[in-house]
DNA sequence: CGAAGGCTTGATTCAGATCAATTCTTGTGG
DNA sequence: CCACAAGAATTGATCTGAATCAAGCCTTCG
């Protein structure tokens, strides 16, 4: 068991919270990683599929994910399901920065997941951003990016195709687990289901089937276990319009920007 | 010209601005409201399809609508649309409360549009949120009802048919309208093209177009001119579990929740 | 080893897209 | 005030991407 736990953290989340963090794909100060450490409440472990919270509940209460892959979701009365955005290890679910938060979906495990309770953070930006700058900036940094991410989820169900979709989707997790580690060159682990996946593209599970065989046949991407591998990576964010958000946020310097934008 | 501008003050914002104001959803004292109104910029007009701000740009100038309706939009490179959410009259542009906040994404007419610069207010709330405690609950709470929509509209684009994503979009523009008191009953006036729908809609304009003829032989919505009304609110409603964002948000008397969320 | 869940594949259906007119509105200039 | 042009809405015909239904086959894990 015990045994497990360990796998599970050299799986997802290897030297990312070890010695001096990066938090929210900004680096930390010794001093600020420290303090964020001391903040880190007892590791949590949950099953897969499991609800964690409810639309409506308070979210003072904000879980780091220390290994694993959760999500926001809505259900439709008759049972359908849609994933709203997907949480992976190194995210928070539920970090607000208001005085009184309240859930506004679902929150459930995908995967076996470790959390740890990060409420103290929670309290120490808000009360005293000032003292706290970086892992102010991180908070920040990172609800940006989840509403960068939400709008690309209405972009990519709203109006792409099925394999546009799906590479898309590959091209994000690829570009988030980067930032924490969690990639080795092109390839990264995928703890998914088909149907967790299709219930986020907007698909059936066994389109999604269909639509890896396809990218599978063109040479975009190899599967293998949970092991997924994005070969020609330009290609395939070519073919999607696949953007980093950070190409957006550090673009301080670009008063002329492509002409793609809007 | 001048009478033209008279007409849709009258017609989208009628009252809303003028003595004691409703801000967000939220009743400002005499005191916040003649402070609103005093930050209050010289009204601008624009035309309808007209780009406001591009992905990147700096979000320093927050604008209330007066008038018409606007959206946040992405496209993609071969001219595909995706309307991500829209801004109806009384909604503020590109509100953001953090320190540098960045558009993630267009702005765009899509009517003619009236609007008032509101970076004063963005200020004053950002730098003294506790001496207009109104103010700054306002601003958190069209924030919170933003996301609350961004979800909403995930859910219907990636689970729901043609038609329950038609009656769930016009459940939304009559809540909002209505509380910016810009309803009649259960009619309001929707200004847009259908093409503007179907783009927001993750649909064909074609196909919205036969979807409010389906609910129109089913009695559940009228149109005439740009005139809608929801016969059946309730059923329209249930057919597609539309549910107001404040039904979550002032929840704190019910820990027993509804089985259908999550 | 066996059961259950997840993946894969084939056959069929269907919701919604696309293409192509036609008609209706609306705003404009004379 | 009227005529007209441009943009919307409407409708029909056809096509297609993705859903659904139904097996069978792998994995994984107790």
């Amino acid at each position: 068991m015990s045994n497990v736990m360990k796998a599970d953290l050299d799986r997802y989340a290897p030297a990312a919270f070890g010695g001096v963090l990066t938090f929210g794909g900004i680096n930390l100060s010794r001093a600020e990683s420290s303090l964020l450490v001391r903040q880190l409440g007892a590791i949590q472990t949950h099953r897969p599929n499991v609800r964690l919270m409810s639309e409506g509940d308070a979210l003072d209460r904000p879980r780091l994910i220390r290994s694993g892959w959760a999500c926001r979701v809505r259900f439709l009365s008759d049972g359908r399901r849609q994933i709203l955005n997907y949480y992976l290890p190194g995210d928070i679910m539920g970090l607000s920065l208001e005085p009184d938060p309240v859930a506004l979906a679902g929150y459930a495990s995908l995967t076996r997941l470790m959390t740890m309770d990060i409420g103290q953070l929670r309290t120490l930006v808000l009360d005293h951003p000032d003292e706290y700058p970086e892992l102010t900036a991180a908070c920040r940094k990172m609800k940006v990016h989840e509403e960068y991410y939400l709008l690309s989820q209405i972009t990519r169900i709203g109006r792409q195709k099925a394999y546009e979709r799906v590479a898309h989707l590959l091209l994000e997790f690829h570009s988030r687990l980067s930032r924490t580690g969690l990639t080795e060159g092109s390839s990264f682990q995928l703890p998914l289901t088909q149907e967790a996946l299709a219930d986020g593209l907007g698909l059936s599970a066994v389109h999604v089937n269909r639509t890896f065989k396809l990218l599978k046949r063109k040479n975009l991407v190899r599967v293998e276990r949970a092991t997924v591998t994005l070969l020609e990576r330009d290609a395939l964010a070519e073919m999607c319009g696949f953007r980093e958000p950070d190409d957006l946020l550090e673009a301080d310097t670009t008063p002329e920007r492509a002409a793609v934008s809007f």
